[in-house]
DNA sequence: TCGATACTTGACTAATTTACTTAGATATAC
DNA sequence: GTATATCTAAGTAAATTAGTCAAGTATCGA
């Protein structure tokens, strides 16, 4: 497995899916806004994940996406998987493998251990963890009222401006 | 921090230089075969463990390098961090740094957490340790057979070719 | 003093990966 | 039928990695 920004914008997302989960399906339009990460950029992550079975998705006005699963029930290595599938076993190291070669390195069995550990921690931690820690309310409860005095502000200056 | 192969080749030289450095400095080349790391690629990174005062350097015939402190003092956190000192804080996420601004991401703290643990790991690990691994001791065995072998065959079939 | 050995340094590069964007197609509620 | 969404493919600029190349300098031993 590897850890990219790649990752960390998934669980972002998805965490933000579990927050705001409850009321219906959530555009990706929303999660762009609150989360800061471009619209574009989370439809890719978002094809990944639906094939995976981690969302699922609905079509159309009033659209978006949804939890697949109850937030308790999806780790965050599940969601790593998900969008950064290289399974290239290229040389060694740690992530990869280079047993049963006639040289094999010294340091194998260490990353595999360090490894391990990783993985551990990420399919130990679930989205329904996440949903219940203190910070993470803060952050969110900031990010929401960021959204309603952005719409009423929009609202205020112009009306159904398409441009 | 960061992990990459970098990183993973100079913990692997510096525990070669650990197993061999018995008998006074080991030459690059030497850790260059045994671990089949290109020379050059090894210069680079250990002008970088010099910097750092990881290891001692002995320039001449005979010369090589050094363990500049004894292998049980010398963590692997420390040598990771020798060879890949990036510390750009650009945006967030878990090795970088993103609180202060007006939007903290949802995930800050959590990859805060796992970027301790690994560096918990790796802080607690020491070149000493894995010397004393029955795997790494192993496979380090291994390693010195088949330098013999070259050397003797190389004797065998060509005295002092220059090319 | 010569030459081999070995460290030292800097610049350069090919390949890969990341983090996107662009452009358009398709589905659905109203 | 049109606005709102998801979908999908393809392309791309920047960064990073994992090196190579070339030219030194220091030191030992003969």
């Amino acid at each position: 497995m590897k850890l990219t920004t790649r990752g960390r914008y998934a669980v972002t997302a998805m965490l933000d899916l579990a927050l705001h989960g409850g009321q219906g399906a959530v555009p990706l339009a929303e999660v762009s806004l609150r989360q800061e990460i471009s619209q574009a950029y989370l439809e890719q992550l978002f094809v990944r994940l639906r094939r995976q079975k981690l969302v699922k998705s609905v079509r159309g006005p009033g659209g978006g996406y949804l939890l697949a699963r109850e937030a308790a029930d999806i780790s965050l290595a599940e969601i790593i998987r998900a969008v950064d599938e290289t399974v290239d076993a290229t040389r060694c190291g740690g992530w990869r493998d280079c047993q049963g070669q006639d040289n094999p390195c010294l340091t194998h069995e260490l990353w595999e251990e360090l490894s391990r550990t990783v993985l551990e921690f990420l399919s130990r931690t679930t989205l329904g963890d996440l949903v219940q820690r203190h910070h993470v309310r803060a952050v969110s409860r900031r990010q929401d009222r960021a959204m309603l005095l952005r719409q009423s502000a929009g609202r205020g200056e112009m009306q159904r401006a398409s441009e």
